[in-house]
DNA sequence: TAACATAATGAGAACCATAATCATTTAGGA
DNA sequence: TCCTAAATGATTATGGTTCTCATTATGTTA
C-alpha cells in the first residue's frame, strides 16, 4: 500500500505523541481531506458508514485534536465541525451558509492573507490579547439555500 | 419610568412583530447590554439571578432572535452565546479566548473596516456565495489566561 | 369595566450531541 | 510467542437546549 504526503504526516505526527494511526483513524482522516470543508462527527458518520461507529468516531476526533492533526469549528449551534489542521490543510477561511449551515473553505492568496494579518495585528496590538490565529467567518447563502 | 433609546428601539422592533417586551425579556436585553461581549444563557443567567429561570431565559433568548434583537455566536464547543445585534451594538469584531471560552468584544474604526470589507468582497467575488456578513474572530488567550 | 382570546411564563420532561465507562480485542515490544 | 498497554465498541451518563402543558398575565372587544 503507497502511503499519501499526508498519511506520512499524520503517521509522524501521531508518532511523536505515541499515539497509533490504525484503520479507523485513517478512514477519519481520509474523509477529512477528500471534504471540502469542516465535517461534524453525524455527516462523517454518514460518509464513512458503520465501519466506524459513533462512540469510536467521537473518540478519534478528539486524539485527533489532541494531537493537532484536527481542528474544530463552532459555526452552528450544537454541532463541532473537524478540520484537518492549518499545517496539513494550508490557511484558509470559510463561507458559512446561514441557511443550511454547510461550511465551505475559501484560499486567500498570500497578499490578502498578509493584509488581514496587518489589521488583525492591529486590532490585538492596543490589547492585552495574545493572539496565536484568527478566522474570518464570512456569512451569508451558498449557492443551493439562495 | 424612563426609557432609554436602545429600549425604546427593541420595543419597536418587537412592536413590529406583535411581540411583547415583558420584565423578563428586558432584563435580558438590559444584562446583554451591559455585558462586554457575548454570553451564554448559563452566564446571563447568573447575572439575572432567579428573576428568570433557565426554560424562560432560552425561550426570550429564542424570541429576540427570531426578531433580530440578539445575534447568536458558536465559538465554543457546545454554547451558544448571544449578544445585541450590530445594528443596536455597532459592528465589531471577536476576541476568542482558546482556555477560558470568554469572548470579548473589539471595535475598528472605519477606514480598518473598509480594508477588511474590501477582503470579504474580494474573497466572494469568484464564488457563488452571497455574502450577508462577516466576522473576524481573533483566537488566542485572554489576561488572565496567560 | 368585564369578559374573552391570545401571548407569556415556569416547572418539568424530553431530546440530542457528546463524553465516560468498561469489558473485549488488537498490536507493538520483550 | 507472550505480555502489556492501547484501541475499540456497545452501552450508559451528561449537559446544554428545546418541548410540553398547565397556569398566569395582557391586550382587546363588548
Amino acid at each position: 500500500m503507497v502511503k499519501s504526503t499526508l498519511d506520512k504526516q499524520v503517521s509522524s505526527r501521531l508518532g511523536e505523541d505515541d499515539v497509533r494511526y490504525t484503520a479507523g483513524r485513517r478512514e477519519v482522516v481520509f474523509a477529512l481531506s477528500e471534504a471540502d470543508g469542516p465535517r461534524s462527527a453525524a455527516e462523517l458518520s454518514e460518509d464513512l458508514g458503520p465501519s466506524v461507529p459513533l462512540s469510536s468516531l467521537y473518540r478519534t476526533l478528539a486524539v485527533l485534536e489532541a494531537s493537532d492533526i484536527l481542528t474544530p469549528h463552532f459555526s452552528s449551534p450544537g454541532v463541532t465541525r473537524y478540520e484537518l489542521a492549518e499545517w496539513l490543510n494550508g490557511h484558509h477561511h470559510h463561507l458559512v451558509c446561514v441557511a443550511c449551515g454547510q461550511v465551505e473553505d475559501v484560499e486567500t492568496d498570500d497578499e490578502v492573507e498578509r493584509r488581514l494579518q496587518a489589521i488583525v495585528s492591529g486590532i490585538t496590538k492596543r490589547s492585552s490579547f495574545i493572539e496565536s490565529n484568527h478566522a474570518l467567518e464570512i456569512e451569508g447563502k451558498c449557492q443551493n439555500c439562495q
